[in-house]
DNA sequence: TTTATTTATGCAATCGTTCCCGGTTTTTAG
DNA sequence: CTAAAAACCGGGAACGATTGCATAAATAAA
């Protein structure tokens, strides 16, 4: 009759039931025997433990998660898995959750509110225990996660932190990447330089942009916001950046030097004066917020601002778990800066004089 | 009192019982009201569903899960989600998996097999309803995934399809793909051409030397197995694939040109030429198996052997649906094939007379 | 020997939802 | 006007596991 089953029936997990009826004993003392109470003579626990090994027992996630009201899964919200910095943040929050006996859903937003909103709304019936977020390039109104939040929902931002909202938020110094990166080209000797940004709604895109300022000043270098193109989806699509370089080298003092503040943003960038038949540098120099791995190999090698993205992933689970193992809810909130690396290449390079 | 509560209580989600209190119903009622029943009149359901609605009632997924023996979610183990192959194709596996009301549980085995193993009796214990999987390049014993499969359990392979485990499987024609890009470098003049290959238990990189090997021998060129190399990690770690091509190259008769048969081996082998000063196409030429966005931004562009990776994500998840959602245990399993595409750039070209 | 205490186990409630049974009305048919 | 049939709703078991409480037997103390 089993092997009738077999065939027909779908796989069916062995239970604590199971288990009880085949050795005589209630689930309770199953159940305890297996979790090694005191309560249990040392006897029955061998017998117990002993049969269930051998019957290949596995409690239900499940009927653990309904009973605890907990089911130890936390939800990503990303714009993309493909983006590098994106994926190797996942690599750093995963090396933490699975240690700590947690999973991760990941749910991609393709840096659209709507679907952002889609997802969080899927995450949440899916009742994860927590959320890492960076919002969307789009993201302007925060109700749906201020909704969580008030309800005391544990919400962690990495990268794109949004103001307004009192949560733990892990994030780069983005205002010292730019200046950096806008030091190094003036040093180079570049006075013209533009800077091709990303959604003016992002928080990161303030600070780059106010670095790049700040950086301008100091070097007594005049600061002129039509050197400035916004992209909303962050260099998503070709066809924006493509418009944001064409204005900007349209414009009546032509830059010399374009800095692009996001990983998309840089390498399409690249692509627009590849296909203009620009040199770089000597044409045009560039450096770029990137954390691709073969920025090197790229015709000429990048100069970039990485961020510390496996760190940041880290430290943004870590705080998260902490959070929902609160018992109490959380009150003090701690917002974490890690500092980035410049990598000078060849693209940043002085301009030849011909 | 509700005021005491919200401070010290963590947030509670709104239960189908709370309705029936708060409505003077039974839970049955309520519940069938929420799903329509005939047996609701219509006045009853009014009142439900718009007092579920205000008070935003979700029903609690994990009683479900429990009730119904399936968590509407499914496992993906690949080894690594950075690899722009793989990134893509678990975006075509997302695309379909939200439609039919699908989570997707990713991870990495970081081409380890004991991670595999980790990952799969982790993604069991989940109570993931199948499971779609690329397997590791270390990965030989199949007793992990053979047991499953055993006991009904829906598995899809992808990509890295395994022989002896009848399965659903997608993937792609490595011989054909390794076949048109050794005709295309034979094409060009190359007679003495490298394979630069990734382990040697994936049956693609059996189908992908298979392509190579009998191109050669159409075109009338002797196979020489020393020209082979492999790579057990598949060019995750870099000192593997400098090994591999310092041996290559220090080969009697050595090659013109060198087929990189997968992503990392690709941008890898290109780093290591770039790192001993050889200019490529015209020191030696180089085809390579890869996803990469931007392989025509690289120094010199790269002519790869490009796979459907979205598309293959999608048929696959389809697949892996269908048979969760089958009554019956399935005993017809499908092997879907797709065409690979070829773009031929600069790395390709023929070795210029000096 | 009687009472108190320890030891070992079972019963039943709980988590949120569905659904099989009933049971009561109201409507329709005869 | 009565019987049958809809129409509508509630009780309670079930899913798998944990756990407070009750209870039984065995042992220790008086």
């Amino acid at each position: 009759m089993s092997h009738f089953f077999s065939f027909f029936m779908k796989y069916e997990a062995v239970t604590i039931k199971d288990i009880a009826k085949a050795l005589g004993l209630s689930t309770s003392t199953v159940s305890r025997a297996l979790r090694d109470s005191y309560e249990i003579s040392p006897e029955t626990k061998k017998i117990v433990i002993e049969y269930a090994q051998q019957i290949n027992y596995r409690p239900n996630p499940i009927a653990l998660s309904l009973k605890e009201k907990r089911s130890r899964s936390i939800g990503i919200i990303v714009c993309e898995i493909a983006n590098s910095f994106f994926s190797q943040a996942i690599n750093g929050i995963e090396s933490i959750a699975y240690d700590k006996g947690y999973n991760v859903i990941i749910a991609q937003s393709h840096e659209s509110y709507e679907r952002e909103i889609l997802n969080l709304q899927y995450l949440a019936s899916r009742s994860i225990d927590g959320l890492l977020i960076s919002v969307s390039s789009e993201t302007q109104n925060l109700d749906h996660l201020i909704n969580l939040h008030k309800r005391g929902f544990p919400i962690v931002f990495f990268d794109r932190v949004v103001e307004n909202l009192d949560t733990h938020k892990v994030g780069v110094d983005n205002y010292k990447g730019a200046y950096d990166a806008t030091s190094e080209l003036i040093k180079n000797g570049h006075r013209n330089i533009a800077m091709l940004a990303g959604s003016e709604f992002l928080s990161i895109t303030k600070e780059r942009v106010a670095g790049y300022h700040q950086a301008l000043t100091d070097h007594k270098i005049a600061f002129d916001a039509s050197q400035i193109e916004y992209c909303l989806h962050g260099g998503m699509n070709y066809q924006e950046v493509e418009n944001a370089l064409g204005s900007l080298l349209a414009n009546k003092n032509k830059p010399s030097a374009v800095i692009a503040s996001a990983d998309k943003l840089t390498t399409n960038c690249l692509r627009y004066f590849k296909s203009k038949g620009l040199e770089v540098p000597n044409d045009i120099a560039m450096i770029g917020f990137s954390n691709l791995d073969l920025t090197d190999l790229l015709s000429p090698s990048l100069s970039v601002i990485r961020q510390p993205a496996y760190e940041i992933g880290q430290v943004a689970i870590e705080l998260l778990i902490k959070q929902i193992e609160n018992k109490r809810p959380t009150t003090e909130f701690e917002k974490i800066i890690l500092p980035p690396q410049m990598i000078i290449r060849e693209s940043s390079g002085a301009k030849k004089v011909r």
